[in-house]
DNA sequence: CGCTGTCTTGAAACTGCTCAACGCGTGTGG
DNA sequence: CCACACGCGTTGAGCAGTTTCAAGACAGCG
């Protein structure tokens, strides 16, 4: 059950927690709002590619809804899917690292507002909500990383592979009517190995046990349903880690509130 | 100023390196100079942990001098090091993952900038060249983490240590005496480990097989000295983005420029 | 209908991990 | 001064998990 499971998370030192403690007077959206006013918003289609320059200075972009995926590949073949990208992240050109064959590209459907760099910097120096807003999107973004920065250099493949299935629950999962979570998996298995840093065969077999366990079920290509995420999370280190990130609040809810615009 | 430290903290030095195009008129140096003069300087020594919360709110800190190491242990005693911080990195409690037992200490005896992150943005918010001096560090931060994340996730052994060590003998290294370039290696095997997402073992063996093919050289613990940066460069697929990263300068004016004392 | 791309699965090869032992420098107490 | 313990790095042997390579299943699409 999804609303129990968040009843166990224990509270997080104060200070690690990314949320700011500033309550901030503007109902929510707004500061998405200003944004987008100063923004084209893109419209990205699953695998479409976002140029990582704008009229030749350097873009940056606020993901309104869908998943955008930066990934490098360096010479020898290496490629590695370095971050995945959710609603309310904010990217810069500049986070890409320079000579790795850098590319940003969506994994599902969604709206994009896309700035010049300088123009986004300008807007946060001229509004204190929207400085909060990224200061705090990089903060969570961050911290994301760092936890999947673990699970990369430490975990085993199941236990990569239960972290990333939890992830993408507890953020888009819905409760499905016959019990359990069912969420979208945006990935394709060559992408997700390589955000796993995991071989795709090795991934695919991985999946195949989960499966085979009962735990995951594959209705269909792109769409997983979880029936039961305690014994899920009971398969990652990061299970805590990745309750407190996710939030308290119930999948559904998360859902709503990050998907409007 | 509110100095914590015992020490009078000296005028702080130019980091050049870290504001790349974008700072306008002041000279180098007096970005920093300004977050001096509304931070505490704290002295660390090898080893040292840095509290992330400071006085009940979240800490936030400037590196001045010296590295500084973030890692986190998540039950079942995974450790991973996720990030090391250089002079002119900037880094807020929120940046650490909540439930992850993250932890920040000090690599190599330096200063250190500490605000209250609400006092840092604050800064950010009234400051122009400073919110451009944060914003490049986060960026220069985030690309390099891209370029270790795909090390672990897709490197084996000799090219991962080979990528670390690049990394070093470019930031750090001085042309030696004796030809090649010499630096400090700040962590020990363990850290080294878990920031590679390594064996311990594994990677001393790794070092082992460096050092009998005379790439290596190591007068002393946490001291080494490389023969040829081109020959140690063609291990690692990165060494184009290492470059990249770390610059075009020759080694000796970097280690002037973030080094001095 | 056959093509193509994606996913799956099997068996063999290999890399890196585990565990245990040893060397070495340092600090400490008899 | 020596004995000893301790932290840290090194090394070896055996093992486990992952990758590799190759073949087959499946769905989407011309």
């Amino acid at each position: 059950m999804v609303t129990t499971s968040a009843l166990k998370t224990r509270e997080p030192l104060p200070l690690t927690s990314a949320s700011p403690s500033e309550t901030k007077v503007s109902p929510p959206g707004t500061v998405l709002a200003r944004l987008g006013a100063h923004a084209a918003t893109v419209r990205v289609r699953r695998g479409q590619s976002v140029a990582l320059s704008f009229e030749g200075s350097e873009a940056a972009f606020v993901v309104r809804s869908g998943a955008l995926m930066l990934h490098v590949t360096l010479p020898g073949g290496f490629r590695q899917v370095v971050a995945l990208f959710y609603p309310g992240d904010v990217f810069r050109a500049a986070f890409a690292p320079p000579a790795a064959g850098a590319h940003l590209s969506a994994v599902s459907p969604g709206d994009v507002l896309r700035f010049r760099w300088s123009g986004l910097s300008q807007l946060v120096a001229s509004d204190p909500e929207i400085a909060g807003f990224v200061e705090n999107a990089v903060a969570r973004q961050t911290s994301r990383q760092a936890i999947h920065m673990a699970a990369v250099g430490r975990f085993d493949c199941q236990q990569r592979v239960a972290t990333y299935l939890m992830e993408l629950a507890m953020r888009t999962g819905v409760r499905a009517p016959c019990g359990g979570l069912a969420f979208e998996m945006p990935l394709n298995r060559t992408d997700m190995a390589d955000y796993l840093g995991l071989n795709a065969d090795t991934l695919s077999r991985t999946m195949s046990r989960l499966r085979a366990s009962g735990l995951l079920s594959h209705p269909e290509r792109h769409r997983a349903l979880i029936r039961d995420l305690d014994a899920l999370a009971a398969l990652t280190p990061a299970a805590q880690s990745i309750r407190a990130l996710y939030g308290k609040m119930p999948a559904d809810a998360r859902h709503e509130c990050l998907m409007t615009d």
